[in-house]
DNA sequence: GCCAACGTTGGC
DNA sequence: GCCAACGTTGGC
């Protein structure tokens, strides 16, 4: 099992929004970019774990937790001409754009936040606190997975 | 709203 | 293939 951290604008779709889904799924639309598309579709596995990262809002962090509960399968919202994720260079004959359905699990108590993050030697080199990093989906270690999770205890 | 740090695009 | 211009991300 691999170990995730995805972003997400919590005023497009936060943490709530996905436990209020039916199921307490949903599909994870919109990624747009090669590397985070080549981690969904190559390494991403149903039963992994991710880490659901507010972005972009007062307070940055992580949320809670969800799982991948279905491989990569093509993102079709990048067909839709109304969405604002549509790729008209993505094609059904050659998708261009993936995603995988993701449960809610659990919400933290508080978030935590990208600030105390940053205060941990023990994280210092998680991918995502590196100078420039603008990745929407990255892996997380394992220890760090580890360590942020006490953290949010 | 600013802006650093990227990624993408397209002319050559 | 180079690289300048432009667009995007995302913290602050």
């Amino acid at each position: 099992m691999r170990y995730w951290l995805m972003k997400s604008e919590p005023d497009v779709f936060s943490i709530t929004d996905l436990e209020n889904s039916p199921h307490q799924t949903a599909p994870w639309e919109g990624v747009r970019n090669y590397q985070a598309r080549n981690f969904i579709r190559d390494q991403m596995r149903s039963g992994d774990r991710a880490y659901f990262y507010h972005s972009s809002c007062t307070t940055p962090g992580i949320a809670g937790i969800m799982e991948i509960t279905r491989d990569a399968y093509p993102d079709d919202s990048a067909w839709d001409p109304d969405s604002p994720y549509y790729d008209p260079k993505s094609r059904a004959a050659a998708p261009r754009w993936y995603m995988v359905d993701v449960r809610w699990l659990l919400t933290f108590e508080r978030i935590v936040t990208l600030t105390e993050l940053r205060r941990h030697p023990k994280l210092e080199s998680m991918t995502l606190l590196r100078r420039g990093n603008r990745l929407s989906v990255m892996p997380v270690g394992a220890k760090e997975w580890r360590f942020i999770e006490k953290l949010a205890v």
